[in-house]
DNA sequence: CGGCATCCGATGCGATACTG
DNA sequence: CAGTATCGCATCGGATGCCG
């Protein structure tokens, strides 16, 4: 997401939206927590993600991977395993995001079921 | 944001996502939320938001009234006055919002001090 | 298996100008 | 005051192909 001027960089909200707004990023932590193991690896995201690209999936995990809030654990073998997990600091994102869902659930007819807007 | 494909619509993630996980709307309902009387007008939250264009701005606030998260009252006088404010639901969505700022100040550090990652 | 590189269309968003 | 209209660039994100 786009950038944000200097003077606005203590706000918190901007900071949220920049690095998580973007599609794929609360789903991807939301499926890793939600995962009975707390670990999952490239392909089995891609399963759950079914509509989501190899491109941004990839893309995803690399930037959750760079605000620490995913950990990329890569095992040497052939063929290689690389598994995904929650830092601390993506699980302690959580309650706030289960909060959010359930604020979503609560609210589906008032807000979700409207038509998205279309242009 | 893009489409969602319709076996997923129920997921309520992508429904936050789609709808207010843009650039500037959480920032309008907190912008709101915060201001004494509970209502603000157009050019008030220009102010607020002083690198938000008008263009968008405006959009935004159509896009939030749509979902029935802000209401928007018109008062046919000279010059025009048009005040916008929270609706029950809008509100509604205030403690989770909070919430996720709390977390936003909290690990600040962790995550937010973070280069974005550009390209 | 777990990626990266490239191409390309769709969308987001800002700048500017104009209006009731 | 509170917007709309138009333009154009920047970014997002899907499709495809290649690689250790």
């Amino acid at each position: 997401m786009a950038d944000i001027k200097v003077e606005y960089m203590a706000c918190p909200i901007r900071q949220i939206i920049s690095r998580f707004g973007d599609k794929w990023s609360l789903l991807v932590l939301y499926g890793i927590d939600r995962s009975e193991t707390g670990v999952m690896r490239f392909n089995e995201l891609r399963r759950m993600m079914t509509d989501c690209s190899q491109k941004m999936l990839s893309q995803t995990l690399k930037n959750l991977e760079h605000y620490n809030l995913v950990h990329r654990e890569v095992y040497p073998e052939v063929p290689p395993r690389v598994e995904y997990s929650l830092t601390e600091t993506g699980r302690s994102l959580m309650p706030s995001l289960h909060q959010l869902i359930q604020w979503a659930l609560d609210h589906f007819d008032d807000v979700v079921s409207r038509q998205v807007i279309i242009k």
